[in-house]
DNA sequence: GATGAATGAGGCTTCATTCAT
DNA sequence: AATGAATGAAGCCTCATTCAT
C-alpha cells in the first residue's frame, strides 16, 4: 500500500522519463535509417532492429511509420523555428540574420528530411494522412515560410536585399540551396569541411539576394 | 522459327521501329507517371496500363522497373548534356551560357528527376543496381558536372565569376537551385508563370556567383 | 498476326473460362474453410493452400478478404432468392412453399453462412465495408426477407397461417430454426440424416406458425 | 516477504473477498464487450481500460482470453442450470416450464453468448483448449440439454408435447429459436420490446411442439 | 512478340501474452 | 498484487517479376 504512495509521481516520472529515452532513441535510430535509406527503403523492421528492440515496440511510441517520420520532421521543424524567432529577434542585420538562419537550418542538416516530406506528400493514402497530420506539418511549414519571408522583406525594405527579386523567390532559392543532393559529395568533392560548405554556399546566396 | 527466316533486313527495321516507337512511348509514359507519383508509387502495371499495353510488355523493353527509370534518367541526361556543349560552343559570356544552360535544364524539369536519381540510388539492391547501370549514370552524371564546370571556370578566367567561389560550391548551388521543391508551390504562391520563376531564380544565382 | 486474330474470341472466351473456374474453385475451397473454422481463423494463407495456388492469385479474384466471403454469402443468397421466387410462383399451398424453402435454404446449408454475415458486420472497419458492400448484401437479405414475408403473409391471408403471430416473428424462427448450431450435433446425435432432420424441424415450425 | 506474514486469515479473506469482487466485474464488463463486438473484435486491452485495470491484471485473474470466455460461458450455463431445476421441481405444466425457462434463457440473453462458444470450438489451438475448458464446458452444455430434455421428455409423457417429435428436434429448436440473429433487427423492426418478442417466440415454438 | 495470370517475398500492423519493476 | 512496456508470431495485402500460352 504505502509502496503505491511512494510510486506515484517518483516513480510515475522515472517509467515517464525512460518512456521518453525510449521514444528520443527511436527517434534519433530512425532518423538515421530514413536520412540514409530512404523512406521506402526503410523498413520499421531495420528501425527496430538497429534500435535493438522489437517491431512492436516501435508502435507503442508511434502509430505507424507515418507518423514516426512526421514526428521527427516536427521534432526539426519546430526546432528551427525557435531559432528562427531568435534570430529574427536580434539587432542583427538582415544580412546576418539570414545567414545565421541559413546555418542553424544546415546544421539540423534538416533539409535533408524535406525528401522524406516530399516522400510523404506523395505517398500515404494522400488522404487521410494530409488529413491527420498534413495539417500539422503544412501549418509548421507555413510558419517557417512566414517567418523567413518576413525577415527576408524587412532586409528589401531595409534596403538590404534586392526588392526585385520576389520574397519567395529567395525563399525558394534559400531552401534550394540547402538540397542535400550533392551535399555529401560536395564535402568530398570538395575539399571543404561542412561549415566551409555552408558558408560558401551562404555566401554565394546572400550576394544573390543582397541589393548591389 | 521460320517466321525468323521470313524477317529479312527490310522487315526487321519495320519492328525494329516500331519497337523503338514502342519504346519511346513507354519511356514518355513512364516519365510522366513517375514525375507525377515518384518512384515508388509508381507500380509497372498503371505504366502499363496508360500505355496501354500489357505489363509483361514492359518488360520486353526494360529488364526492371530500376533500369527503366535508369533508361529516362539517361534520356534527359544525354539531351542535356549536348544542349551544354552546343551552348559551350557559342561565343557567348559565361553569364548567358550559364542562363541559356539553367532554362534548358527547367525545360527538362530534368531536376525533378533528380529525385528519382537518388531514390534509385537509395534503393535498389544497391550492388546489382549501382553495378550495372549506376556506372553509366554516374559517368553521365560525372560528364554534367565536368561540362558545366568547364564553362563556370571560364567564367572565372574571364573574370564574369567570382573566383573565390569554389566551382563545386557553384555547381552545387546551380542543381539545387532548381530544386523542385516548391517549383510547383512557387508557380503558385507568387503569380508568376514558369519561365518568368526560372528567369528570377537565374538572376539571383548569376547575381550570386558573379564577381562584383 | 493471325494468331492474334485466332486467339481475339476464342482465346478470350477460353481464358475467361479458366478464369472463371479458377474463382468458382477458390469460391468453393474458401466456403469450405469458413465454414469449418469460421472468419478469424481462416487466413487468405491457408485457403490459398488448400486451392492450391499462392496467397497472391486470391486476390486476383477478390480484392480482400471481406470481399471474398461477401462473394460467397451472395452467391448462396442468390441462389436462395431464385429458389424462392420460383417457389412463390407456384401454386401450391402456403404450408409447403414454406416447406419448400426450408429445404432449399437447408439444401445451401446457407445459413451457416449467415454466421459469417454476422462475423462480417461485426468485424471489418465497419465503414469501409458496410459502405462498399454492406449495401449490396443488406438489398439482398432485404430481398430475401421480404420475399418470405410475402408468402407467409400469403398463408395469414389464406387463413393458412395464424394471423396473431407477427410476421417478423416467424421470419425470425424460420432463421432462428435452420441455426447450423448443433445441426451436426443434431445429425450426430439423433440417429437421423440431414433430410429427417429439416423434415421434422420443417414440421415443428409449420405447426408453430399454421392457424389451428 | 514480512508483509506476507501480516496477511493473516482476516486479513486474506479481504484480500479474497477484493480478488472476487475484481474477478466478478472483470466477467461482467468482458461479457458486455464481448456481446458487444464479438471473440474476435474485442481485444484485453479494451477489456481491461473499461474496467480500469491494466492488461497485466486480467491474466492475474484469467489465464487466456480463452479461459476468459469460457468462464463467462460457465457462470452464465450454470446460472440457466440453477433456474432451470428450480423450475422443473415445479409443479407447472411441462409447457409452462418451458415457456419460463425459455423467458430465462432470454433473460441471461445467454443465447448470444453461444456464439461465442462456437467461436471458442472454432478457434484456439482446438487441441489444448478443448482439453482443458472444453470437457467441463461439453459437460455443462451436456447437462443442459439433459435437463432440458427431461423437461420435454415429461411434457411428452403428460401428452402435452408431440411424441412424434423427436426431443433432440425440439432441443435444437428450443436453441435455434432464440438465436441472437435478427434479435435487434426484431425489436427494431417489428415494435415490440424484448418481452414481447420472446412472448410471442415461445408461442410459436410451444405451439409447434404441443401435440393437438 | 504480346499477354496477363501466377508467384511469393516483403512490408505494415495488431494483439495475446510475458515479465521486470 | 498490479502495472504496462516489450515481445514476436501471425495476418493482410502489394507489386516486381516470371512464364506458359
Amino acid at each position: 500500500m504505502e509502496q503505491t504512495e511512494k510510486g506515484t509521481s517518483a516513480h510515475t516520472s522515472l517509467k515517464e522519463r525512460q518512456r521518453q529515452e525510449r521514444r528520443t532513441l527511436i527517434l534519433q535510430i530512425a532518423e538515421e535509417v530514413l536520412m540514409e535509406k530512404g523512406y521506402y527503403e526503410t523498413s520499421i523492421d531495420e528501425i527496430a532492429a538497429r534500435v535493438g528492440i522489437a517491431k512492436g515496440t516501435v508502435y507503442l511510441h508511434f502509430p505507424s511509420k507515418g507518423d514516426l517520420v512526421v514526428a521527427i520532421l516536427m521534432r526539426d521543424l519546430q526546432h528551427l523555428l525557435v531559432k528562427i524567432d531568435e534570430v529574427a529577434a536580434t539587432e542583427a542585420t538582415a544580412h546576418d540574420k539570414v545567414e545565421a538562419i541559413l546555418h542553424c537550418a544546415y546544421g539540423t542538416i534538416f533539409i535533408k528530411r524535406m525528401q522524406l516530406l516530399s516522400s510523404l506528400f506523395h505517398s500515404e493514402d494522400a488522404k487521410r494522412h494530409q488529413k491527420e497530420h498534413g495539417d500539422t506539418l503544412r501549418d509548421l511549414s507555413e510558419q517557417l515560410a512566414t517567418k523567413l519571408s518576413a525577415v527576408l522583406e524587412q532586409g528589401k525594405e531595409a534596403g538590404e536585399f534586392d526588392a526585385t527579386i520576389p520574397t519567395p523567390i529567395m525563399l525558394s532559392a534559400f531552401f534550394g540551396l540547402l538540397s542535400p543532393r550533392g551535399y555529401e559529395q560536395l564535402v568530398a568533392r570538395a575539399q571543404m569541411g561542412k561549415d566551409e560548405v555552408v558558408r560558401q554556399l551562404g555566401r554565394l546566396y546572400l550576394k544573390g539576394i543582397t541589393r548591389l
